[in-house]
Parts: structure tokens; sequence; C-alpha cells
DNA sequence: TCTGGGGTCCTAGGACCC
DNA sequence: TCTGGGGTCCTAGGACCC
């Protein structure tokens, strides 16, 4: 196999980071993008915290109440409190279709992860001399035509590149050359590893094992017990081994919304009414893409316990209707509003519908 | 802590077919 | 009359990622 030269690239608090560009009396100052706190009471999660932010103990995924008394404890030792950002996913897409034009004049294989991140093969650099130049000219752009600034991870393939990128947050560049891929991994914490999430993270600490190098002792036949054909791909992976392509295509296989409610609520009318609303986000998306046609309708209940309960439907042709969606979505749902699937009365916290199958 | 919204992928059981 | 094995599809749930 021949060397390969792969960069990842992810652009650092990257919703805050566009704010903040944005609203010249925001610099300097800690700025929290996610749902509506509303004074503390609201019920979403942070989006993307900036540096400031997170040396308040404010990070992705923290519940936005909680966002909002770190934000209080810190004026109470008299720094200044966080400014809380509702999303503009428009203006975050439009950002990133600049910084991925850029990306595409270095190099004619790029694949966007996501709307911040995304892999660059280099490999016709020929050298991991030549490949850094190109990513600092690549962050320089960046930094010179949007003014925010980007990490970059410079490895034998996407696993190592991914990693690094991570390493050196914000504005790093961290290269790790062949030869020290295994030693690089060794000493991180398993979490590190893609795919690794709190689960298994905690099953892996429980049986005393916390960084790649204790995972290394497992053999693959181990591993492949453990977990399945997850397991096999770890096994490759801890030793710095993956040939996944950088691959520009992406099709989409799903297309779906979903909201949670202010309140906790069993009114047939409400949840049927938000129901209806979500039906019609999704028809409006499926219209927009290339799609012609949807096989199946899955809807998610979730309750006020949080236990979340999917219910879905393959159709017997292929369909195209806003109607379909409909007639599907309510027949799924309704059970729920019935004792026998909902013995307990418990109150409904999201719902959410989603069309798969496309073609 | 009291937990969003957009997704992807994997597993496992049961139905059904040959 | 009690029993194969393989393959595919459908459904539900769960882990994970950004």
């Amino acid at each position: 196999m021949k060397q390969r030269i792969i960069a990842h690239l992810d652009l650092d608090a990257f919703f805050a980071s566009l704010e903040e560009r944005e609203t010249p009396w925001m610099a300097g100052k800690p700025v929290v993008v996610g749902s509506d706190p509303l004074e503390g009471q609201g019920r979403g999660v942070v989006s993307t915290a900036n540096y400031l932010a997170r040396a308040y103990g404010i990070r992705s995924a923290l519940p936005i109440s909680k966002a909002w008394q770190f934000s209080l404890d810190a004026a109470r030792r008299g720094q200044p409190e966080a400014i809380f950002v509702t999303p503009d996913f428009r203006k975050y897409s439009k950002a990133s279709r600049a910084v991925m034009e850029i990306i595409r004049k270095y190099s004619a294989v790029v694949e966007q992860a996501s709307v911040d991140e995304a892999y660059i093969d280099l490999s016709n650099y020929k050298s991991f001399v030549q490949a850094e130049e190109v990513c600092c000219a690549i962050k320089n752009e960046i930094k010179t035509q949007e003014r925010i600034t980007a990490s970059i991870g410079l490895g034998q393939n996407k696993l190592i590149a991914k990693i690094a990128s991570d390493m050196q947050k914000p504005d790093g560049l961290t290269i790790i050359l062949p030869k020290d891929s295994e030693k690089f991994l060794a000493p991180l914490s398993i979490r590190k590893i893609p795919g690794i999430g709190p689960k298994t993270e905690q099953s892996f600490n429980a049986q005393k094992i916390f960084k790649v190098e204790d995972l290394k002792k497992y053999s693959l036949a181990e591993l492949e017990e453990m977990l399945g054909k997850w397991g096999t791909a770890l096994y490759y992976k801890i030793r710095g081994l993956d040939d996944s392509a950088v691959s520009e295509e992406y099709e989409a296989k799903s297309i779906g919304e979903q909201e949670t409610f202010l309140e906790d609520t069993l009114d047939f009318k409400t949840v049927m009414e938000k129901m209806e609303f979500l039906c019609q986000g999704v028809f409006r998306s499926f219209q927009a893409s290339d799609f012609q046609s949807f096989k199946n309708v899955t809807i998610t209940a979730r309750f006020a316990d949080f236990e979340t309960k999917t219910r879905s439907h393959t159709l017997k042709k292929n369909e195209k209707t806003l109607k379909t969606i409909k007639v599907e979505a309510m027949r799924l749902l309704m059970p729920f509003f019935d004792s026998r699937e909902n013995p307990r009365r418990k109150k409904i916290r999201l719902v959410g519908v989603r069309i798969e199958r496309l073609a």
C-alpha cells in the first residue's frame, strides 16, 4: 500500500467564533451558542462555547440551564457574564462553504465530514514536509479570508489525522509521522478513539482498561468476542491502522425533524399539531433534496422520564406526498395515547418524524 | 447535570422464502 | 411429525458523532 498523507481540519469553536467575528463587542467575552436559556429554565443544551466560556466549565452538550448557572457563579466572582446566542445555521453553512472552497484549492480530494470538519488527501504532495507547508497555507488563508482559526492534524490516515487535529486546539497544527503513529496513540485515553463513547469507556474502565496501551493487550479474537464487528475495527485502530478512503461522494440516507416541548404533555391536539408541523418541515427538506421518493416513515416519542420509543413502517411502494408522511406519522403515534402502549399515562417530552429509504 | 437536533451504523429477533 | 440451514426484509433499540 502506497504511503498516504491525510489532513483533518477542524474549525475552532466554530459557531461561537462566527458570532464573535460578526459582533465586535463580544470580543474578550465568554460566548455560548445554544438553545434559549430562558433565564435558567430552558430545556436545551450548549452547542458551542468559546474558550473563555469553557473556562467557566461550559462546554458542548451541557444543559443550557447549567450553563446559565455557571455564568451566574462567575459573575458572583466578579467575572463577566456569558453572552448567550441562539444558533443561526444559515450563517454557519455559508461560512462552512467558504472554508471548503479554500481547502479545495489545495486538494481535489476533500471529504466534508460535518459543518466544521474536513478530511483532505494530500498524498500528492509526496512528503510530510511539503504537506505541512500546505496545511500552514490553508490555515493562513482561512484566517485572513474568513477571520476564524482552524486546527489541523496530519498523519498517515484519517484516524491519526482526526485524533491529531484535537491535540493542540485552538489554531494548532499537529504532525504525526507514520513511524510515530503507534507511540502517539499508546498513552492516550481510550476515549480519544472515535467510536468509543461514554458507554464503551465505562465498560472498559470497569475492566481496568483506561489507555490505548491497556487495550493492546487483547488479541483480535478477544476484541471480536467482546464487541463483534466493531472489535475487529478497534483492534486495528489502536495500532494506528485505518485504510478508509477520503471520499467525496456522500448521499443522505434519511431526512427527519424532532422537537422538544417547552413542557411535557399528553394533550392529543398539542402533540398532533406538533407532529403535523414536523411533517411539513421534513416534506420541505425532501422537496429541496434530489430525492424523488421515500419508502419508510419512522416516528420517535420521548417520554418525561427520557425513555425513547420509535415506531416505523415500511410502505408497500415508493411514496412522495406530504399526505403519506402525515398519515403514517399520526397512525404510528396514536397508540402512545392508548393505555395499552402507555399504561402509566406518561407525558411526552419530544416527538420526531423521519423518512428513510430515499431514492 | 436533567439531558437539542441533525444524522449514521450496528445488533437482534421474528417472519418469510427456498 | 419434528426438524436443517441460508438469506433477506422488517422492526426496535441503542451507541455514537458533531
